[in-house]
DNA sequence: TCAACATTGATGCACATGCATCAAGTGCGC
DNA sequence: GCGCACTTGATGCATGTGCATCAATGTTGA
């Protein structure tokens, strides 16, 4: 918890002070951006993301506002919408993208050689397996590095 | 992130359920009761919990609020104060740890060996190193038991 | 000694979050 | 086809957080 606590304060300190918006934006543009069609229901976002329902809603309100993602109808459940991230939402993804990797690597990576990320993947793993469900498992290393 | 996202969520969501306040309650509970004569200053509680000074002032305004601490005057330094632990503030302390325990043997202690726990520990150490200073280091599993 | 600076702790304000609840729409069983 | 339970997403309200700043005291150095 104190780790955790320490090295994810120090990373969105360092995204906040090259002028970026939170963390969450960052997670919420990828998810949109990996969607193939570059849309996703808030639903998914959701999940994805590990948020409450209405905290992604707000969340979506604020990316619209930025105009970096669209609200489009689902004519399929007319309950439901689709969030489409824009081109500036692109953007913004991969600039932060830039900052972020290199923050990554000066609190993480740096401290760890790539046999410890994997055994640090490994036994976080084990944890986190009881309501996750589909077991991403040990693509988490080079998967973040592609990100 | 996800992992220490949702073990989190978890257990304070358990410990709500069991009608108890939030985990930085226990947080500083146990920090104050572990002092010698009970009693701390803000400013090392604030540096304990990793928590921005505002924040220490009124989780303190809180706990006193509740009658689990109180605020005593410095007399070395006018400024300043103590918080000292009530027998209130025992009692909740100890009382919590028995949910607390229990919660956090059936969220990480049962899905780790002994030994992963403390391979994590020192992974996790690794990490924390460059801010933290004092090295808590790998009395870290017998330390949490020892709570 | 005293001015400049640092430390301690509190607080006003804007903004974020959690909770409960709502409206709208879906789909299932009958 | 109809009622009823469920899903989806939004929102009002109370509470919590972050930021900036303040008042009070302490410390340092000329």
């Amino acid at each position: 918890m104190r780790v955790q606590s320490r090295v994810l304060n120090a990373v969105e300190q360092d995204l906040k002070k090259a002028g970026f918006p939170p963390l969450a934006w960052y997670d919420a543009l990828l998810e949109l951006s990996r969607a193939p069609t570059g849309e996703l229901r808030p639903v998914e976002l959701e999940k994805q993301m590990l948020l409450p329902q209405y905290s992604t809603s707000r969340l979506i309100d604020r990316l619209v506002d930025e105009g970096l993602a669209a609200r489009r109808e689902c004519k399929m459940d007319k309950r439901g919408q689709f969030v489409e991230i824009t081109e500036a939402g692109r953007e913004l993804q991969k600039k932060m993208w830039s900052a972020y990797s290199a923050v990554i690597e000066k609190h993480v990576g740096s401290k760890l050689s790539d046999a410890d990320a994997i055994k640090l993947c490994g036994l976080l793993d084990r944890l986190g397996c009881c309501s996750g469900g589909e077991t991403p498992s040990l693509a988490a290393k080079d998967g973040a590095l592609a990100r």
